[in-house]
DNA sequence: CGAAGCTTTGAACTCAGTCAACTTGCGTGG
DNA sequence: CCACGCAAGTTGACTGAGTTCAAAGCTTCG
């Protein structure tokens, strides 16, 4: 089980045996949370960190008027709220999705690990930044695609990384997600996702079913929807160019932008 | 000018003298930058960090279809690119909006004032974690709130990033981006910012003209738009309660929230 | 078998986008 | 000093993607 950490880490940077040994000790405080119970509280302060072992969990607020947004799906191999040292109470809660396992490791125990094994530190403050990095995509996705391009963005997403941590099964996988998670997580009404998933389904790109989910097509679906999988990166062996070059959109892009084309790193799309 | 890093280090955690001191040597790899230049292009992998010393500066991104999204407005005090150990390129361009001054700082030194000086380096992580934070909520932002509390709630959280670090002028404020950069952060077109900023005239909530920034009723704004300044925390010294207790939407939760209503953790409000 | 939880469907509605024109202010160059 | 061009802001009419509300189907599971 600890293994999801393990692989999950290997892929930002190598470790070593004893590396590997030292992750699997942090197995001893685990717990286990069933599907919708909180796991950490918003406005709490927790005092170990978090790393989820087996199954989803998702990272959500509820606002005033009701009204939810879950702002990260945590997978087996994630881990949460790494800032123990900030006195600031926790700005969202973390749920259960589906039974989930959770190391929960203590204030010293983090920092000992850290401090022993500067591996473990960089692929953990890789992972970070990785983590970081999916939150601007985020941000891109709900500020400038349509319903039906975050859909597909986030289901790209959730694939790949369960795959990086093992959990497909054959060539489909275990969905926790209802559509009302769904659209929580992409901004939209639970409806609206329906229709959306039903497109998709009809255009092949997608089965999902009885928490069970194929991508007949991943890569069809992943270039209609602008996802690229080297930008949220999984860092090593990085292709020498992830950016090339400038689109074709040349016309739109004086619209959106104000001021000298002269240069034009300014205007350079990406792979979105 | 170092000043507006100590200013807002400062504010997540007290500094010795001796490390402020530490802080004013990295002001020697200065670079000015005019507005709209990229100061960090996508794709490259900077060999050093970056702290915006005086300006405005934005992180961005250009999809394929031309269309534009801010991801973060960059203030003095802020760093931008800690994550140069990531063998990853960069997923996202800074550009200047107004004339920058930045230093640039070189990954030794990172590494070596990081390493020397704990408390800046708790400091550095817990503006971190703020910024992170940011950017949660901006996704809840554009997820779950209408046009009017996206700009109300980006504009509180400027005003105050700016009042830290001690660019108020009087009752008002130097604000370099246009409408088309604020529509570009918020999500929206600018068409429709621009009437919504009218909207915002009209209830006496704001007072925008000539890069030039007055919020008459700032608790008011903020109310308006769900924006909450503990939430986004400058650390320090926190009331004890953050959040205070569940708010008054029952009868919509149910829609939102599947699931047994026993845990009402799972469906606590934030003051968004 | 019944009830709860999830998905699907339809119709009316609305917030925000699109397109296109007009205004205002500013700097540059004739 | 005026003319021109350009960047930013403003306005109006039209369109459409996504919401809302409400009801009906399906599964799953005690």
């Amino acid at each position: 089980m600890i293994d999801a950490i393990t692989q999950k880490l290997h892929r930002f940077r190598a470790l070593s045996a004893d590396d590997t040994a030292a992750l699997r000790k942090l197995a001893h405080g685990v717990q286990s949370h069933s599907p919708h119970d909180d796991v950490i509280r918003i406005g709490s302060k927790p005092e170990f960190a978090l790393a989820i072992l087996s199954g989803w969990a998702i990272r959500y607020v509820v606002l005033k008027n009701g009204s939810r947004q879950i702002t990260a799906f945590l997978l087996p191999g994630d881990f949460c709220h790494l800032n123990m040292f900030s006195e600031a109470p926790m700005d969202h809660s973390i749920a259960a999705l589906s039974p989930v396992t959770a190391a929960h490791i203590k204030r010293e125990e983090v920092e000992h690990i850290l401090g022993e094994h500067s591996n473990i530190a960089k692929a953990v403050q890789a992972s970070q930044f990785a983590d970081e990095s999916r939150l601007r995509a985020s941000i891109t996705n709900m500020g400038r695609q349509d319903a039906r391009q975050r859909l597909g963005y986030m289901l790209c997403d959730l694939w790949t990384r369960a795959n990086t941590v093992g959990l497909m099964k054959g060539d489909f996988l275990d969905f926790p997600p209802i559509q009302a998670d769904i659209a929580d997580f992409v901004g939209l009404t639970s409806v609206h996702v329906n229709r959306i998933i039903q497109r998709l389904r009809g255009d092949g790109l997608l089965d999902l079913k009885e928490r069970c989910l194929r991508l007949p097509d991943f890569d069809r679906l992943a270039k209609a929807s602008g996802y690229n999988a080297t930008a949220t990166g999984s860092d090593r062996n990085h292709s020498t160019s992830a950016i090339n070059g400038r689109a074709s959109a040349s016309r739109e892009m004086s619209s959106h932008t104000r001021r000298s084309n002269a240069e034009v790193g300014f205007l350079r799309p990406i792979g979105l």
